[in-house]
DNA sequence: ACCATCATGGTACGGTCGTATCACCAAGGA
DNA sequence: TCCTTGGTGATACGACCGTACCATGATGGT
């Protein structure tokens, strides 16, 4: 067998293009060409690792949704070590902002998937359930243990805020986006109900 | 001059045509010909009434906008005379959510339009500020008002909650779209929040 | 050393999309 | 009456898009 590429890693630059050129363009503008061009590859070549354009779409969404985790992780473990629960929440819910060029593309990119999953059957809905769903869960659990610990008032129901709080984001980080509002005035009123919801306790 | 057709009607008709085919197949997969057949019109009269694709789209962003203040109105309206500052906050608020058809529509495709406005500088991003910064006065005026008449907690920011519970319910309508959450459990946590804003007053 | 095969380039094809063009009808003012 | 003008239809055009096809280096196992 000759030349032997790591398909993973090649698919991974392509994927990485495609985030690009549609952060850029918006993902309805962006076609295989444009991807290849972004890429410095020929079109033939996204064929060779997409058979086609919907698989490079699917893994398009994977790619942005592990470079967001893995973004969001960076965050929280560069907070030092064992942070208090608000620290680590206020991490994960900045992190979701659209703040630089990189959570810009991201926000962009992933409305626009679970706007195209709603109508078009062939993007799969579930990461748009799972994902929050995971974040939501951890988020919940973070404030059951501030709870527990007496960090939060005896009131707070952690399940009900830790939705709040990610619906919160999603809509401040919305509203970001499209310029309404700058990412200071999202982080503020994200600080104010982590304040609401900690001023009971301290926190680390 | 001959026949004499209302322009105003044929366009609105068209646009409600553009919005319904789009609400079903995604509002990137409509053209022109789809909203023709789907207003049972030929393609040359959409082309028309409106020059352009751009300028067809535009007026379905106004025509959409404008439904959808109508329909907030009306379930403003429809709560009775007199209403409490809670009961017009709660009936903005979940009137927002996709609870029914029309609400799902407009929730996706408002949504769809504010991705394009991002990318397409042909699309103005203005509507996408102005009309949720009126949302958020008149919401803050409603709280300030339950705040001067001491029917919530004097330490509320009107202004803050206003930004807090208009995100929230954007956030919480998305995740109802892509089948994260069911209406009602958005609504109790819209809920829970007005509980928690309105707890020291009593409202009608 | 050879050749099977992975990797890559170039290009053509069918379809669709937005737009433009040509033709026609209908009606009301001169 | 006729002709100007608004409304409508059918169709053509050029561009682009996703996909398929054909060709050809390059390479490593035997």
């Amino acid at each position: 067998m000759p030349k032997h590429v790591d398909h993973d890693v090649r698919r991974a630059e392509i994927a990485e293009a495609l985030v690009r050129v549609a952060g850029r363009r918006g993902l309805h503008a962006v076609g295989m060409r444009d991807v290849a061009a972004e890429a410095g590859v020929s079109l033939r070549l996204v064929q060779y690792y997409f058979q086609t354009k919907e698989k490079l779409l699917l893994h398009g969404l994977h790619h942005l949704a592990r470079g967001f985790g893995e973004r969001v992780t960076a965050r929280v473990v560069a907070i030092g070590d064992d942070p208090g629960p608000r620290a680590v929440i206020e991490a994960l819910l900045m992190a979701a902002l659209p703040t630089d060029e990189e959570s810009r593309r991201f926000h962009l990119l992933y409305t626009s998937y679970a706007v195209l999953a709603v109508t078009d059957e062939s993007l799969a809905a579930q990461p748009f359930i799972d994902n929050p769903n995971a974040a939501e869960d951890t988020v919940a659990g973070l404030l059951q243990k501030a709870k527990d610990a007496g960090l939060t008032g005896p009131d707070v129901d952690a399940r009900t805020e830790a939705i709040s709080l990610l619906a919160m984001s999603a809509g401040l980080g919305t509203g970001v986006l499209v310029g309404q509002r700058g990412p200071e005035s999202a982080a503020d009123v994200l600080g104010h109900h982590l304040d609401r919801i900690f001023q009971d306790g301290r926190d680390g």
